[in-house]
DNA sequence: ATTCGTCATGTAACCGTTTACAAAATTATC
DNA sequence: GATAATTTTGTAAACGGTTACATGACGAAT
């Protein structure tokens, strides 16, 4: 009744050697004479063997696994990322364990912990904000890890990512340069969102150099959803029209997408009226009508290094703690200087 | 130097039982008296011990892992799926091995392949066109696995989705019923997709039920991306204007979106000029502008049912094989009647 | 011809659990 | 109170590879 799949002793058997011989033609095949190590391809292909990885992992303490713990997938940005990743690892022979933590720190400490049991050789992390227990853990067991989208070079553990405090000042200085003096912000959640938080700092920072500040009532925050940034925008936009800001920075592109579409429905003009500046570049946002102007963020580049990191120093092979990618302003349609005040005609 | 992490030998001396007993606390704790499993608890707890999972996969041939493969995760429907279907494993204790075949079935069939050696209790595969290779290994290794995104009842395995074929039929006599006569399709690309394919299908029907037909001119097959789906929406109407249908079914609601951004481009009116028909109700479909008139999937519960279906499989209780979702039509902005033809006034 | 080094291959212990089976302890039955 | 039935715990053999070490074969050096 049970075929009982082939193990490595009968590829050894059938071949007539040892099994180390067929261990060795496959992790080592230059250990091997080509001769016999023809014949033990041939005898593999015929039985189909696959070796048991479960075995391997026991034997030979490593998986050729990587894990990654992002917020969550379901989002463009971390999609790309994740497609990004496993296209790398896939080619270096390393297969990805994904989780999703949901922002939550508890249940990302808790989705490691299941991966290092699982049995992981390196893990990627989304941001910096980690549970003591989940350093102390990857501490204990030895498992080097990267933090990705944040740049700390001070930090003793790798990073690759953007500077996001320096991008978003970057960003709200254009606003400033413009012209504009009413500059609001509709960021992400804040709480456990370290690039959330840095976004905001740069925000500040920029309008504080200026003799500006970001007034309460022009700052909010908003999940990450569509929905929830449109009515995030429409809060925003309640007050009567002279409190409005005339350009307010948004924490990414769905949010700004959220405020375009906001804006569009009042009536109002984007980027005269309003202008709207995004944060990440995804896909889409240089398909919008206005197109977004935004921060430009290499996705793909920023996870792939991640990985590159983590299996060069799996190989025993050097590779730099830090990497920091350009995050560069990308100007669209839907920035503009703001319409001149008390109703002196537009230029 | 090296701490040694602690194995179940270490708990188990420090208890002072046998290793037989810490294990049957992990995996059955009613088989173990409460007050030692209360003192073994508390070892564990103290020590810090993890179970070694290649160990316990080697030993007990089952790994609480699922494994998915799916075209690319760099699409809003995959990755919402994804995340579904994430959640509810974690739920349930089970770990998700992810990877992408990027459309291609040998990929496909080659990652399978490095997730069985790797181990994994079930697969979710999307669609129904795998290889041989695929299959044979599957059947060979006993390894249950679900189809996703299709509904096939007839088959002997498990499948779970909606139907595309009568969908898009549906989502044509829709625009038939409208009044339309002269519709046209922007399809997904066909090849290695049979629910692209299907959907082909369904339109081809409902058009032949009406004496209509796709002309050639009419049916252009484009990749999944915006850039692509624009450029695909151009070549429809690059003809002269009396050669244009007046409605375009389109493959999944990204190709809607870049048909809908180039009708807009060229200055017609959606839905007037051309009525659009998006499919799978992405979470941005109804708020573009004109909103999106569409198919709505049922996504998430597609893919934690097939999560539920592995998982109920592999504890051995009962689990339907086929199990349809509903597929709804979506009646939003995007679709009208005809202008009625001829130059008479539009009513 | 003998000795030595090199390279290819074999031997067998070990990786850290699970689990069938055996033994011991407890409870139920008469 | 003795015996049977049942529950709890222990013993030790897998599970399927890897790899340190041993062995043997062969050619080079003396």
């Amino acid at each position: 009744m049970k075929p009982k799949s082939v193990g490595i002793r009968d590829v050894a058997k059938h071949v007539g050697v040892s099994t180390a011989s067929i261990s060795r033609t496959l992790n080592n095949p230059e250990s091997v004479s080509p001769e016999l190590r023809m014949r033990i391809d041939a005898a593999i292909a015929e039985l189909g063997y696959i070796p048991d990885a479960a075995a391997r992992a026991l034997s030979s303490r490593r998986t050729r696994t990587i894990g990654a713990i992002i917020p969550t997938v379901d989002n463009a940005m971390f999609a790309r990322g994740i497609e990004a990743l496993q296209s790398y690892l896939s080619l270096q022979g390393y297969l990805l364990l994904l989780s999703t933590s949901g922002y939550d720190p508890e249940t990302e400490a808790r989705q490691a912990q299941n991966m290092v049991s699982r049995g992981i050789d390196g893990l990627i992390l989304r941001g910096d904000m980690h549970t003591d227990a989940l350093r102390r853990l990857l501490a204990s067991q030895r498992i080097p890890f990267v933090n990705v989208g944040v740049y700390h070079p001070d930090k003793p553990y790798a990073s690759v990512g953007g500077n996001n405090e320096a991008a978003a000042y970057r960003a709200c200085r254009y606003l400033v340069e413009l012209g504009h003096t009413r500059i609001g912000m509709v960021a992400a959640i804040s709480s456990n969102n370290d690039r959330a938080t840095a976004r905001v700092s740069g925000v500040r920072r920029a309008l504080a150099e200026s003799g500006l500040s970001l007034k309460p009532e022009w700052y909010i925050e908003v999940p990450y959803h569509l929905d929830d940034a449109r009515q995030g925008a429409r809060s925003l936009l309640s007050s009567p029209r002279e409190g409005w800001p005339t350009a307010v920075v948004c924490g990414n592109d769905v949010i700004a997408y959220g405020v375009l579409l906001e804006a569009e429905r009042r009536g109002l003009n984007v980027p005269n009226d309003l202008s709207v500046m995004g944060f990440d570049d995804l896909e889409w946002s240089r398909h919008l009508r206005p197109s977004l102007t935004t921060m430009h963020v290499p996705t793909d580049e920023v996870w792939t290094r991640a990985g590159e990191y983590l299996v060069r120093s799996l190989s025993g092979r050097a590779a730099a703690l830090h990497h920091e990618v350009d995050v560069s302003l990308v100007v669209r349609e839907s920035t503009s200087r703001p319409r001149p005040e008390g109703g002196r005609k537009a230029r």
